[in-house]
DNA sequence: CTGAAAGCGCTTACAG
DNA sequence: CTGAAAGCGCTTACAG
């Protein structure tokens, strides 16, 4: 391994004088830059990111995190490890992605370890357990998703409740009135806790059929095309009166049309459905292929974007 | 932020008797221990990873790295990070992912900066890019996937050859003799370059084709639902006489089905779809169902496994 | 069993 | 514009 002290000898300068021209921090004589450049390509030297970070305090990686279990990563994902990464390159940082257990001593461990000097939280839970730890540990964090309380802390999120309103709309706009929402189940009583996107897009739904005088119509299943199927029996046999479905379970939806076409729904003659908040990819997974595409919008009432 | 300096001073130690005692690396006695664990909790100390790193020239940092471009990253992947991640973990490494872009110097200067100590790549091509900087890095790294020259290196992969074999054979049981293969473009004409499984499926294919007397019936399409309609399109005008077709390209298996069915074919009655190394979750997503489901096999023999 | 001290490879005031 | 030196927070022979 070369070293900067290599570096220095080789050049006849100081130490002092490497670091300078590595990182451009002081001004340093063209004669001197040079003569340091070449003994750098010379020597093939790069410098210890590990010692930088220790003398500077700063490691220049940001970390994205997402929690390991019960995972939701998906294509959507990748939308945005890609724009922290580059945005992180953009701005002379790193970024590394750490999957995180549940064990959150194991996390704080990580963090006070002083690895990274920042973190983007995926898949951030009403009432995420990670929250504390990152604000304990003192690391610039910003979360996307939202906990229970949005303003405590820097986030970036899909606004549910104007998205999933202004797709009702739409279906009203179509003449439906019977719309079923079908979700994954929350399985948090008070609401509170739980998957953020999960709550507000089943307290949207709630809120806009109430102020059209409609009695909600909650189909939960699991995220799978099973889970779909099994929505399907459920619509056709529970509640024939739907006509219309909005499905924010991607991994259920194509299960969901398969079986509406199994039970003689045709779709979207005989059934609307709508997906809330759906990866374009799964939209062409499904069979018929959407039609129609809107995109999530932001709190700040502008579209979202991953970079 | 909490010292081991701070820590010696409360529980009237030497700093390297915390050293030994957070590290468990040598023999304190029962009763110094106890002073240093207690003082310890009462400042809430966390050693600084940073500078063990640096001390000690281990940062117990595992990376993996996966091509951020072109990213095949999907469900499959994470079984590798939820694997990779608990093997570190067993051996008391943390590990890192990180989405390298297709810069080598930046991917070299991250590898030379110790921050890791070992390397696992994923989606490996049989003349990978990161191979070679991998070596001049002198970082020990095990390759997910092989390259041309498999003795070469480390690495972790299916065997293509005997599971592709296997699976044809199972055809052929069924009497079909008119078999076609639909994967994904193999733009590299010398069939040295690309990525590994493609070539291999490719060559384990026209070699078991041969061998029956057969000729190669090849449908290279895109990788989405679209390519997989286009590929049951070029079947049924170009190539009728196929009663079978080996799909190596999970994300156009469920817009093959939908378009066979389409056309009029049924499967199986009509044609039987066999799903080369697919994951269970795209088998899922397919109409009809898979009925059979096998695993691929090591380069060793042994079924493969992520953990 | 415990400690004093050198050293890991950098950065950064401070002087000149 | 350049350098000498302290310091980042640990680990690890080496002594005792």
């Amino acid at each position: 391994m070369v070293r900067m002290q290599d570096v220095a000898e080789h050049a006849n300068v100081s130490i002092a004088t490497v670091s300078f021209v590595v990182n451009g921090s002081k001004r340093v004589s063209d004669a001197t830059r040079l003569r340091v450049e070449r003994a750098m390509a010379e020597l093939g030297f790069t410098r210890n990111l590990v010692a930088r970070a220790l003398a500077s305090k700063r490691s220049r990686l940001v970390a994205l995190v997402f929690p390991e279990v019960d995972t939701r990563f998906n294509a959507a994902s990748m939308a945005f490890v890609h724009g922290a990464s580059t945005g992180s390159a953009e701005r002379d940082h790193h970024l590394v992605i750490w999957p995180v257990a549940s064990d959150p001593l194991a996390f704080r461990e990580y963090l006070d370890g002083g690895l990274v000097d920042g973190v983007l939280a995926m898949e951030v839970q009403l009432d995420d357990p990670r929250v504390p730890v990152l604000e304990a540990a003192g690391v610039p964090f910003v979360l996307i998703g939202r906990t229970a309380d949005p303003s405590a802390y820097a986030y970036a999120d899909i606004d549910f409740e104007t998205t999933t309103a202004r797709d009702l709309d739409r279906l009203a706009a179509l003449g439906h009135r019977r719309i079923a929402l079908v979700m994954e189940p929350n399985t948090n009583a008070d609401r509170d806790t739980g998957y953020g996107p999960l709550v507000r897009v089943e307290r949207a739904y709630c809120a806009w059929m109430a102020e059209h005088g409609l009695a909600p119509v909650m189909v939960p299943v699991s995220r799978d095309p099973a889970g779909g199927e099994e929505a399907a029996g459920r619509l056709v046999t529970e509640f024939p009166e739907v006509t219309a479905v909005a499905c924010f379970n991607d991994e259920a939806a194509p299960g969901l049309l398969r079986a509406l076409r199994r039970h003689g729904r045709s779709v979207p003659g005989d059934m609307s459905v709508l997906g809330l908040g759906m990866s374009s990819k799964v939209a062409d997974l499904c069979e018929p292929r959407s039609r129609i595409r809107t995109h999530p919008v932001s709190p700040w009432g502008e579209p979202l974007r991953t970079r």
